[in-house]
RNA sequence: GGAGAGGUGCCGGAGCGGUCUAUCGGAGCGGUCUUGAAAACCGCAGGGCCUCGCGGCCCCGUGGGUUCGAAUCCCACCCUCUCCGCCA
């Protein structure tokens, strides 16, 4: 997870300004070219050294072979000098592995620019890039209108909605009336955060993972993935989570492993220290996984329903493409994410996030917010990012460019094609009618085996 | 969990203290020949780092150790395979 040295000599300005933008620590730039240049002095000493003991060596048998005692003055003159070159190699290469160390810890807090497109600046700067579908008010008028969501869903539904005035209740409250979670029952047998769902909101659950996996494997050419919920350190190190996230993350101490936060963390670590032949990019996969956060220091905050809980389900886009085309790739996942969005009816918008707004590995993200009418606020329910070269540095995943070149560096992305537990917010909000039933978007009618699901008498 | 075998460059597979600066075969790349292809032959050829370049250094699962010198010897750990045990 860096910049690379390369890059650094190459262009310290662009660096430089890159982590300003970010509201990160500049001053890295400086300190991580002084260790590259003090590193190098000493690499280019200690490879001389040992080259002089490999010499030594190498006349040591050579002379011992021709005859002489391997006793004699002839090899312990020999012998002398390679011990002394030895012992000045163990200084230098101390002294190198504790410089590689301080510059490795440099490299690692200096951020990964954002690309010229990106907006300057904090939350505010964000780009609206575009909107989709109507915006529901959580009144609704006393005419019966159900509205965006009709383009969508199940045809006929709109005769039910009413005659009367009515407000929209938030998820929580139409999943209870429902009985499709048991939020308190998930606090008891697991601890609060941990929902579970039941009958027709489990069956939720399932429909939306296999709608999105279908779409993604059917139509948009992904690779399904069903990978493991758990990862070691170096899987967990490759993506970054540890050790800037490591108070993210549920711990396996007993047996060193972490439980996932994404599917982008074992998905990612597939082609950890791989080369892709040529013509073998782009490399796409879909995985669904449960994720695992624990949330440290985010308690009283949206803790209402399931709008920030410490599992939750999700199908993770993850992308492998060579550098020219990893600019484009970024806008059609983004466009795949949205195809989902759309194919249920849920309202949305697309915000290019901006530099201090986007995190430190992205080159570039777009967050999906869908429309929650029933609270009326934005929900987050994808993140699409490029990380261009930025993360394969870490793995060492590259490509050859060309049958038989050196290998280069690939660029990664990544894309949540969505998230499960907001989505439904969104939809038990959007699809509600003042009876406390939920009208089922056509996409998952046929695995729900019903278009409404309606509260137990 | 117990016993045994093994981890070498893209793959297969030698090497078991000093011409190993890692043999050989296949695949790969370039070339000769050919209308084209195959075959044959010739050449190049793993990954990383330092260097303008010449060239040098490092990597034989990982990490330590012994030695003037380790793929080769010693220790620890990891992984794979076979058999046994246990078990969705």
């Amino acid at each position: 997870m860096s910049v690379g040295v390369q890059r650094l000599r190459e262009e310290p300005e662009v660096i430089r300004k890159g982590a300003l933008d970010k509201g990160e620590d500049a001053t890295l730039v400086g300190v991580a070219l002084a260790l590259d240049t003090r590193r190098r002095a000493l690499l280019s000493e200690a490879d001389a050294r040992k080259a002089e003991r490999n010499a030594a060596s190498k006349q040591i048998g050579e002379t011992i072979k021709g005859g002489a005692a391997p006793g004699g003055p002839e090899v312990a003159a020999l012998r002398a000098a390679s011990v002394a070159a030895g012992e000045r190699i163990a200084v230098l290469d101390a002294e190198i592995g504790r410089v590689e160390g301080e510059l490795e810890d440099a490299l690692l807090r200096i951020p990964n620019p954002a690309d010229p497109d990106v907006p300057v600046g904090d939350a505010d700067a964000n780009l609206t890039v575009r909107t989709w579908g109507e915006l529901l008010p959580r009144a609704v008028p006393a005419v019966g209108a159900a509205g965006a969501a009709d383009e969508a869903a199940a045809p006929g539904a709109a005769d039910e909605a009413g005659t009367a005035a009515w407000e929209r209740r938030p998820h929580w409250e139409v999943a209870e009336r429902l009985r499709i979670f048991e939020l308190e029952r998930g606090a008891k047998i697991a601890g609060s955060g941990f929902p579970v769902y039941r009958g027709a909101g489990a069956g939720l659950q399932r429909a939306l993972i296999d709608f999105f996996l279908t779409v993604h494997t059917r139509e948009n050419g992904f690779t399904e993935i069903w990978p493991p919920a758990v990862v070691n350190a170096a899987s967990a190190r490759g993506t970054g989570q540890i050790p800037d996230k490591e108070d993210q993350m549920y711990v396996v101490t007993r047996d060193e492993l972490y439980l996932v936060p994404t599917a982008e963390v074992p998905v990612t670590n597939l082609h950890r220290d791989e080369i892709f032949e040529f013509g073998e990019l782009p490399v796409r996969y879909a995985a669904y996984s449960p994720c695992f956060r624990r949330e440290a220091g985010a308690a009283g905050k949206d803790t209402r329903g399931i709008l920030r809980v410490h599992q939750f389900d999700k199908v993770e886009m993850v992308l492998f493409e060579t550098p020219e085309a990893s600019a484009t790739a970024l806008e059609w996942m983004v466009g795949r994410a949205e195809d989902l969005l759309r194919r249920l009816g849920l309202a949305y918008r697309v915000l290019l996030m901006a530099t201090r707004d986007m995190g430190f590995v992205q080159a570039k993200k777009y967050d999906l917010e869908v429309w929650a009418p029933g609270v009326e606020r934005w929900l987050e329910v994808s993140s699409c990012s490029n990380f261009r070269d930025y993360q394969a540095r870490r793995m060492a995943i590259r490509h050859r460019p060309a049958p038989g070149a050196r290998p280069e560096l690939v660029h990664t992305l990544n894309g949540s094609g969505l998230a499960l537990a907001r989505v439904v917010a969104a939809i038990l909000e959007t699809y509600q009618g003042p009876d406390g039933s939920v009208r089922v978007p056509g996409p998952l009618q046929a695995s729900l085996g019903t278009d409404v699901l309606r509260p137990p008498a």
